[in-house]
DNA sequence: TTGACAAGACCGACCAGTCGGTTTAAAGTT
DNA sequence: AACTTTAAACCGACTGGTCGGTCTTGTCAA
């Protein structure tokens, strides 16, 4: 297999994920995204058979780009399972900016294919679940060090990512991305509760 | 002015909620708004002058009956502060399939309209103000009676709305309700531990 | 030659919105 | 009560434009 030197499928994809984020799916239309991406209508349909195949394949490469950017933080080279999980939350929300700059891809397209396309939702379903459970294996050892037994792990990874779907949205409709910063920092402050520590320090500068 | 009586907006009013909270604003089209309510386009078109401002009137009749349910609860002739904030919450809890559903309206709208429909995302931000607003009377209170100080009344107010509709992308993506109700115990359980109250009930049952 | 794409005319279905005409019912007239 | 008047409420065929998707022709690199 030789290599191009333009890929139309990746420059399609990035567009795609960027245009969804922030409008979902019915109001993101081909052209628009083949103007953003600066390809053609012919080569688009060469590259994807249907607008429906192309949002999948931009889904399943947001969540492993987004994965890699989340499994390579430095929080991971730290010991103290608490001490990892809370560092874990801190380097998302530092993060927030950069992984969530446009919305979320999944959340954006969730809200409006539940009833509507099942070979999407299906697919987001199962995208989610694989979030969640990459963010229980770093939220659960932290409980366990602390005998925590009256929150799982699962439930915790559950809230996290509701967290930080909602704040998505109180960000977008405040038109300030702050909001999904403090979002993300109330659970901090909420995890930092449950496993008993004191002095998490937090921040609250809405306005 | 005569006055004919008629029902025509509200059944549009109703159909557009339940329609463009399941299926956001692009996705829910005139014709399938007038088909589900069960009127005409002329009708429909005599009553609203466009899609757009049928949708901001959608949203405030949406925000007012939907604090009226919210202000009518049990739990608001609690007389400790403390109880009533807690009793509040639970009662979001339990009253959360009724409110949310088909998913929430200005979430669900706020997602795709936030660069295209400007008159739409600056009411949906201002219904979102109001909200808050009324959350935050009702939560202040419990914070103060415990002197807490590192967390606002209002950042709690916008954190639980951010819990609920992020619960709500949750649940639609894994086509379970549960996912809601689930949100919200957990945000009691936070609020639990943040008035240093032992032995706050709360369920973890995702599957 | 072959496969990856450009360019864009074109298709039928569907979109939001229009328009001339019809029905309804309250109010005025007898 | 029986009529006419009036205007709002309502109807649905229709319009211009956009949608996702198709198709043909052509370019260019390997």
């Amino acid at each position: 297999m030789v290599k191009h030197k333009t890929n139309t499928k990746e420059k399609v994809i990035i567009a795609t994920q960027e245009l969804m984020a922030s409008r979902g799916y019915s109001a993101t239309t081909v052209d628009e995204i083949i103007k953003y991406a600066g390809v053609s209508k012919g080569g688009f349909y060469h590259a994807f058979k249907s607008k429906e195949e192309l949002t999948i394949v931009a889904l399943e490469d947001y969540e492993e780009k987004g994965w890699e950017i989340v499994a390579n933080g430095a929080y991971a080279e730290i010991e103290d399972p608490v001490e990892r999980a809370l560092a874990f939350v801190q380097f998302l929300e530092e993060k927030s900016g950069e992984l969530w700059a446009h919305g979320c891809l999944l959340g954006s397209i969730s809200i409006e294919v539940a009833n509507s396309h099942p070979s999407v939702i299906n697919r987001i379903d199962e995208l989610f679940d694989d979030f969640e459970k990459g963010i229980e294996v770093i939220l659960a050892p932290a409980l366990e060090t602390k005998k925590i037994t009256e929150v799982s792990g699962k439930d915790l990874s559950i809230h996290l990512l509701a967290v930080i779907e909602g704040s998505i949205i109180t960000a977008k409709s405040h038109r300030n991305p702050r909001f999904l910063q403090d979002g993300i920092a109330r659970f901090r402050h909420y995890l930092g509760l449950l496993l008993k520590l004191d002095g998490v320090e937090k921040k609250s500068t809405h306005q």
